[in-house]
DNA sequence: CTGAAAGCGCTTACAG
DNA sequence: CTGAAAGCGCTTACAG
């Protein structure tokens, strides 16, 4: 079924068919019933590559999702995709590891001829103003390390201080009598939020006269297990500790779970921060205490501004949201 | 940039080059080098639309989300992911909420102009066999309310017998004492394996002569928040309430705060049984009862049935896969 | 091993 | 309000 074949069903040359199909307003009214007809009575739906050749306009909108797939993602994903079906654009998802971050990227928006992208995560080191000059695309990044804050206006982000949070985590820890704080990243290699929220937690330990202890430092992958099983390993290893940072409120989990199987009580004898704010930390026994992003509000604001981009209704931005520190019950005063 | 561009710069034909982007194998390597160094150069990426409006094989995957996006979903979905793009497919992420399922796919499929597709959730309730006949694509239902099991040949299932399962939760509840259960579904007009949840919960009850009460039904939406709240409301109406099945762990866990929260304990004073077996649920403290679904198996045969029905190495299957029960601390003998 | 040419299924000026 | 025709950027027989 082509158009060539609704336009001979209904008698009607192909222009005809085609501009019912796009809601051009010329067509009479009574020809566009007819046509409506037909495309119904075969179930006809365009060929959107074909579409797509013609029109510059692909009405793709990719979504580059580096490393983990946590929850936190998962949960700005479902608003990202909502919004994006219903501008009537597609959403092309992509996962994805490599090194190479702005590489895959550019390759990602040529290849699937992209209008629009939001990235999730990963470090984009080499990032340039020019890294995107023969592109015409509208690109946010969320949840990414950007070091350089530049004014740079090829692309936009949307980030928390994610260094200040970090800071204010570990500061929360210090004032409440805890100097012996390890702090649980993703894992070794991770150059993206995990590396500027080590160098957060490292200053507050710095300001506050506290050597940073290289032991200290220890893996989660973002995972309730991992973080679980390496807790509870460093634990047993290091019975001074009495608070543990974890850079994700998963990660949170599996190190409060750890205290407890260990015979210790969470908050009272050990110490848990979370990060990320998610539901879960808040509905957790006990409360975790965690950093609580502003999720629905990067989803909804990543999702606006790419849609101003693509319609030039605004050049690129470079937001900072504020996060909140919600205490729980899984810290207390040493 | 386009091919022809990159032919005139090489100085050969477009179909040189054509052959030198698709691998073909009769180019001469001096030839081919030349090419590669221009595409490279220029930086070059072929249209994808152009690509697929030649050939038939879009190599597009789509993954249709019905209704809730919860982490159960989501590891999945990063599974599908790895494996889709490790075969060289792109993964098209749809999400909707739209009545009728069976619509929903058919123009989606049509559309992208699938190859194959994995559904995630929803009834299917007028599938049929000739539903797909013009359509020539493998169809992979998962965690789909799949009432009439026939030998369909045009689509595979892949599932848990979620009636079974959940009546071994309520038998389970039953079995340690408690006669007043709660059952926690999503909401109330889910059709998908809410259905067939509530269906196992109600034939437990019945077996054991036990009035099933309607306004024992509560609803959650799939939410730890909303789980929260609902349970708070009900717990506090229904003191002769004993447990709480939650058809999702999610929601168990907004059950067992709930529970805290009035001032109870969790298992001894209300059993709270959860349903997927999530990571969390055996990291909650205390550990949630759950129904392990077999999220991992589920993905990988997902994907691999997709790929052996692409390339008609298989014919359609309707796969059940076992559940299992995993004890924890959240339910209690009475 | 290579190139010219047809054609995939659309959209869009252009002419009427 | 409508249709014939060109062309989007590729791939693929076909001929050499």
């Amino acid at each position: 079924m082509t158009i060539t074949d609704i336009a001979k069903i209904s008698g009607v040359g192909v222009s005809t068919v085609s501009r019912v199909l796009n809601n051009h307003p010329d067509v009479k009214s009574e020809t566009r019933e007819k046509v409506l007809g037909i495309i119904k009575e075969y179930n006809y739906v365009p060929n959107n590559s074909a579409r797509i050749l013609k029109q510059s306009n692909t009405k793709n909108i990719g979504i580059l999702v580096k490393g983990v797939f946590n929850p936190f993602f998962s949960a700005i994903l479902k608003n990202i995709s909502t919004s994006v079906e219903n501008a009537g654009y597609t959403m092309i998802l992509q996962h994805h590891n490599n090194p190479n971050d702005l590489d895959t990227l550019v390759g990602f928006i040529k290849e699937k001829k992209l209008q629009g992208v939001i990235c999730l995560g990963g470090n984009f080191v080499d990032i340039r103003e020019e890294s995107f000059d023969d592109l015409d695309v509208a690109i946010v990044l969320l949840c990414v390390n950007m070091k350089t804050q530049k004014a740079w206006n090829s692309f936009s982000t949307i980030s928390i201080a994610d260094d200040v949070a970090a800071y204010e985590a570990t500061n929360y820890l210090i004032r409440s009598g805890h100097r012996n704080i390890c702090l649980m990243l993703g894992d070794q290699y991770d150059l993206g939020v995990g590396q500027i929220r080590y160098e957060g937690y490292k200053k507050a330990l710095e300001d506050n006269g506290i050597k940073v202890r290289e032991d200290y430092l220890i893996y989660g992958e973002y995972e309730v297990t991992k973080a679980y099983e390496t807790a509870t390993q460093f634990l047993k290893a290091h019975k001074e500790v009495t608070a543990v940072f974890a850079i994700s409120d998963m990660m949170a989990i599996g190190v409060a779970k750890s205290i407890v199987n260990l015979g210790l009580k969470i908050g009272d004898d050990i110490s848990v921060m979370g990060f990320d704010g998610m539901d879960v930390a808040k509905y957790y026994e006990p409360t975790i205490t965690t950093i609580k992003q502003p999720k629905d509000e990067m989803s909804k604001l990543s999702v606006e501004l790419l849609f101003k981009l693509l319609n030039r209704k605004t050049k690129n931005k470079h937001i900072i949201l504020d996060v909140e520190l919600v205490k729980g019950n899984s810290t207390k005063q040493i």
